[in-house]
DNA sequence: CGCGTTTGACCTGCGC
DNA sequence: GCGCAGGTCAAACGCG
C-alpha cells in the first residue's frame, strides 16, 4: 500500500457507494490499488444462480420476442406485403403495449436485485468491519504483551512527556479498562463503521497495515478506547475531532461538565478560542476548544482531544459515538472524495469533512476529522 | 467559601 | 537566534 501523507486522512468516498454508480467507483478503486477489497460490481448479484437463470430468462424471451414479431411487424408495413393495413397497426402497437410492461416489471425486478446488493454490501462491510476489529484487537493484544514484557506500568509517568497532568492516570486505565458506558461507545462505533458503505478497510495488506510508520500515530491516537497504550510512541501529539455545529449557544451541549482553563485570540479569526477541560472526573484527560467559525459566526465548531476515563451521560454518549466513529472511520484507511465529504446515504444526517480548524490546521502536528452536523 | 471564569504571563514548537 | 502563534498555567475576580 501506498505511503499515505499523515495529514491527508483517508475519509469516505461517496462515490464509493456501491448503490451510487458502483461500477465506476469501483473500477477507479482497483486502479488506484489503495484497498484490496473486492470490487462489488454487478456480477455480485448476477452471480446468485437462480436469480441469474431468471434474469438470463427474461432477457432471452424479450430478445427472442423482438427478434420474432418486432422486426416481422415492422417488415409487413411495406407495400408488397398481402396483409391488410388495420392488422399491421394495431400489431405493433399491441406489441408496444406488451413491451411496456415487460420493461415496466424489468424496472421493478431490477429495483428488487438491487435492494439485494444493498443488503449484501452492508452485509459485506458488517464483515469487514468485524475483521477490522479483530485485527485491531489482535494488534492491540500482541503490543500489550510485548510492553508488559519490557516495562511496568510505572513507566509510563516518563513516557508520556506529552501529557504529563495525565501520565498518573495512564497504569490507570491500562489496569482498569473502561466502564460500562465507553463500552457502549465502542459498540457504537463499531456499528456506525460498518453502516458506512464502501468503508474500505485495508486489513488484509498485512498485520502492520493499519499502523505503519506515521500512520502509526493516527491510528493509535484516534483508536484511544483500545489503543490507550500506542500514544507514548507516537510522533503526533492527539488526533482531534471537531464538530461544526449551527448554534447560537456560547456552548455546545454535549452532556459532559468542562471548566474553562484559558481563552485565547486565534489569527484569522475575530473569536476568541475558549480551552474547556472535563470535569466530569478526576484526572479525566478531555479537553475541547471552542471556536466560532470566522467566515459564519453562527456556526461553532468543537474541536475534543483525549479520551475519557469515567462514564459518559447518555447525551455525552451521542458525541463521544459520533466523534469516536469519525476516528475510527479515519483510521479504516477510507478514501476522501474530491469535495473532501463524507455522505451518510443509510442514518447518518451529517457529513464529514476533513476541514480542520481555520488557525491551527497548518500547524497542528496531528490530524484533524470534522464532523459537519450544520 | 467554594467553584467557575477571566486574563495576563509563560512555555513550547515552528518557520525564517 | 528571533519572532510568532498556539496552548497552558495560575492568580485575581465574580457569583451563588
Amino acid at each position: 500500500m501506498e505511503k499515505q501523507n499523515p495529514r491527508e486522512l483517508p475519509l469516505l468516498h461517496s462515490g464509493d457507494f456501491p448503490n451510487q454508480n458502483s461500477g465506476e467507483a469501483d473500477g477507479a478503486r482497483d486502479e488506484s490499488g489503495d484497498h484490496v477489497k473486492p470490487p462489488i460490481t454487478e456480477l455480485d448479484f448476477f452471480s446468485n444462480p437462480n436469480q441469474s437463470h431468471d434474469h438470463h430468462q427474461e432477457i432471452k424471451n424479450l430478445s427472442s420476442s423482438f427478434d420474432s414479431d418486432v422486426n416481422t411487424g415492422l417488415n409487413l408495413l411495406s407495400s408488397s406485403s398481402g396483409v391488410s393495413r388495420t392488422t399491421d397497426e394495431e400489431k405493433p402497437k399491441a406489441e408496444m403495449n406488451r413491451l411496456k410492461i415487460e420493461l415496466e416489471r424489468l424496472h421493478q425486478e431490477n429495483r428488487g436485485l438491487r435492494s439485494m446488493l444493498d443488503l449484501i454490501t452492508r452485509s459485506y462491510n458488517e464483515l469487514q468491519g468485524q475483521l477490522f476489529m479483530a485485527v485491531q484487537k489482535q494488534e492491540l493484544q500482541n503490543q500489550r504483551e510485548k510492553k508488559h514484557a519490557v516495562m511496568n506500568p510505572q513507566t509510563w509517568a516518563a513516557l508520556d512527556v506529552n501529557e504529563p497532568s495525565a501520565s498518573d492516570d495512564r497504569p490507570q486505565d491500562l489496569l482498569e479498562p473502561q466502564g460500562n458506558t465507553t463500552e457502549v461507545v465502542s459498540k457504537e462505533r463499531y456499528r456506525w463503521m460498518i453502516q458506512i458503505p464502501g468503508n474500505h478497510t485495508s486489513v488484509e495488506d498485512g498485520p502492520d497495515q493499519t499502523c505503519q510508520s506515521q500512520d502509526t500515530t493516527i491510528c493509535s491516537k484516534l483508536d484511544q478506547s483500545n489503543n490507550e497504550e500506542q500514544v507514548s510512541e507516537v510522533p503526533f501529539r492527539k488526533a482531534r475531532v471537531s464538530v461544526r455545529a449551527r448554534s447560537e449557544a456560547p456552548l455546545t451541549m454535549d452532556g459532559c461538565q468542562w471548566r474553562k482553563y484559558g481563552q485565547k485570540m486565534a489569527k484569522g479569526n475575530p473569536c476568541p478560542r475558549a480551552y474547556y477541560r472535563c470535569t466530569m472526573a478526576a484526572g479525566c484527560t478531555v479537553r475541547k476548544q471552542v471556536q466560532r467559525c470566522a467566515e459564519d459566526k453562527s456556526i461553532l465548531v468543537t474541536t475534543y482531544e483525549g479520551n475519557h476515563n469515567h462514564p459518559l451521560p447518555p447525551a455525552a454518549i451521542a458525541m463521544a459515538n459520533a466523534t469516536s466513529a469519525a476516528a475510527a472511520m479515519m483510521l479504516s484507511g477510507s478514501t476522501i472524495s474530491k469535495d473532501g465529504l463524507i455522505h451518510f446515504p443509510n442514518s447518518l444526517p451529517y457529513a464529514s469533512t476533513m476541514a480542520a480548524l481555520s488557525s491551527t490546521s497548518a500547524a497542528a502536528p496531528f490530524p484533524i476529522i470534522t464532523l459537519d452536523m450544520t
